[in-house]
DNA sequence: AGAACGGATCGAATCGATTCGATCGAGCGA
DNA sequence: TCGCTCGATCGAATCGATTCGATCCGTTCT
């Protein structure tokens, strides 16, 4: 109960270093850092001063509060982060942001947004913060963060002021792909999605969805099906995944009014809707065409070649973790908008003449 | 051009929320944390005051310092970070982690200690590390870390003084899965490893791997299976994923001493190592039996059922996540070693007699 | 009424380093 | 020999908050 324990555990600081080694406190933090002209000499007193003091290096914590900077950057994503890293698009993005932060130095901090006490962004000592796919419900977070001069760059996240964003033309690829499916005269057209929300069921796309989404990337990328097909139906999966691809196509399949087109937001989601098709023996592309986002190269295809957008995943990575590392630098980088290439594989074909 | 010049030229501090509000720094720092007496009036002062400054709350790098806790926890992988999370193996762990530090209100800090100028595992502001599949390489970070104070938890790596483990029977499990294959008969059994270093290039497997392989788990599996067939030979894959299994697969099966059966050290590998089986035309089970290890379901396999081991990954990574918390806390959680279930699938069979 | 009590508030020390400006010599050219 | 400059070192302020102990004052108990 007494005091006496502690002061034994002590930890050593710089100051008790420094008066080992019969220098001060100042000259003792140039003989760590290196900065600043330190005769050999004095560093070799200061060194082994550490040495038999069993003395670790300057605390990060009291470093960070004064240079300002700690080394940190935080990568916010929407889903839980099991969901956020099952799709192999995610983790290709991960991968950018991961490579530019790194050649940075800094460290990157996984925040995920929805559920769970997870650690509150608003209070995290970060020197960035990098949004991933965040919808308008982290508003509130963000002005906190922007209110506190933290650098904030967003990936295909909704505009929000004051933040820098990286974005995918998600509409516009939609309706790229919509028209090909168009030219080839499919006029029954369904849909599976990505989650709209962060309810984690599947279901039947309600019809309000333009309102009722959060999730940016979902939303455009149905805004753009809608272009070219102003009314079409459809089933909201529960996350990327082939397995969740199966299911909805199972169920929209499984329905009467079967279409003759599928419009998947993932290529995952696609090779799961081939593999319902499949599984009822329904002919693709001879009779149901399937197309895909993201081009993502999954080897679990066999000899199909999925008709899709390749998007430069790694690539919007890397932007966003250079925006974010050249902010801090207190650079003005510029928001980038990436685009996307259509793939014309061998999951489409013409629509059967009945 | 957004016109907050004023905001800055020099951010508000609580010194600052304090005077406007007219009372002193330490009535206004209770007033936002909420600890300690504070009548309401005044608490409605300092916040109109903060309001009034724009000032978004406590510094966390000034928090972090005085309280001594910052409130994240690192978790290091050895892989480079596109590699790490390609495995659903290493997804279900660092979903275990991160929802047992998520609960402790913690940010994961991910770290990596393979290659790249990362941050400095030593000097990130943590309160707690966690390694994964760390070889012995990380000596010397780990002791810098130790006398720092820093807890450090070990999933399934070598064993470091002063490191709580978190183990898994990775030698008993694979020398179950190879008694298996000697039962049915099995004598000529070569193995598809995991990489046994940093390397990223595939390769016949060394015949002194034991002293060459840095990675624990890896050595530990392919001692497992030395106790059971001490001569074998086989090829190091470059990851763990099903196409580097295939490529690893069609060399092995392509040679002249082809085996009767492949220990594959993951799942994942074991499906690349079927796949190449059937593409060369032979027979799983009937020519060929093949294991993997892990027991992730994968969607992947068709009607398969794999023989494998399954582990419990999940668990794994809540137990160190649990583990770091308590260290933080102060308490003296024990290591704990998790074990694995053998399951025998339709992907063995007993060795066909020519 | 006086003492004891307890809630609200304040002052000052503290966390552990970095860094600016000043100081102090020693070497150097004039 | 006298400044003068340059390199090494030191003192002190600073980063932005938390927290311990003391103070002040309005209540309540006896």
């Amino acid at each position: 109960m007494d005091g006496e324990a502690s002061a034994v555990t002590q930890r050593p600081t710089l100051a008790a270093v420094a008066a080992l080694a019969g220098v001060s406190g100042s000259t003792a933090s140039l003989a760590f850092s290196g900065a600043g002209p330190v005769s050999e000499a004095t560093r070799m007193k200061v060194l082994a001063a550490a040495e038999a003091l069993g003395y670790a290096g300057p605390d990060p914590r009291a470093q960070s509060l004064r240079r300002g900077r700690s080394g940190i950057i935080g990568i916010v994503v929407e889903d839980a982060l099991q969901d956020a890293f099952r799709d192999p698009m995610s983790l290709a993005m991960l991968d950018g942001v991961a490579a530019e932060t790194g050649n940075a130095g800094a460290g990157l901090l996984l925040l995920s947004d929805a559920g769970g006490p997870q650690i509150d962004i608003r209070s995290a000592p970060m020197d960035a913060v990098i949004l991933v796919g965040c919808s308008t419900r982290l508003d509130e977070s963000v002005a906190v963060l922007r209110k506190r001069g933290m650098p904030v760059v967003a990936i295909e996240a909704d505009d929000m002021p004051g933040v820098l964003s990286i974005s995918l033309d998600n509409r516009d690829a939609t309706a790229r792909l919509a028209r090909h499916l168009l030219h080839l005269g499919h006029e029954n057209v369904s849909v599976v999605s990505l989650p709209i929300d962060g309810s984690k069921i599947q279901s039947p796309l309600p019809a309000d969805w333009d309102a009722l989404a959060t999730s940016h990337t979902t939303r455009d990328r149905l805004r753009g099906l809608r272009d070219v097909y102003p009314e079409f139906g459809g089933i909201v999966a529960v996350r990327s995944s082939i397995e969740a691809g199966r299911a909805a196509g199972l169920a929209l399949l499984e329905g009467a009014m079967r279409p003759t087109a599928v419009v998947a937001q993932s290529d995952l989601l696609a090779i799961g809707v081939i593999r319902a098709a499949e599984s009822l023996g329904i002919r693709v592309p001879q009779e149901l065409s399937v197309v895909g986002f993201d081009g993502v190269q999954i080897d679990e295809l066999g000899e199909r070649d999925l008709t899709t957008v390749i998007q430069p995943a790694q690539d919007k990575g890397r932007a966003a973790g250079r925006a974010a590392v050249e902010l801090i630098a207190g650079g003005t980088p510029q928001s980038t908008a990436f685009t996307s290439v259509l793939h014309i594989g061998s999951t489409t074909a013409a629509k059967s003449q009945p």
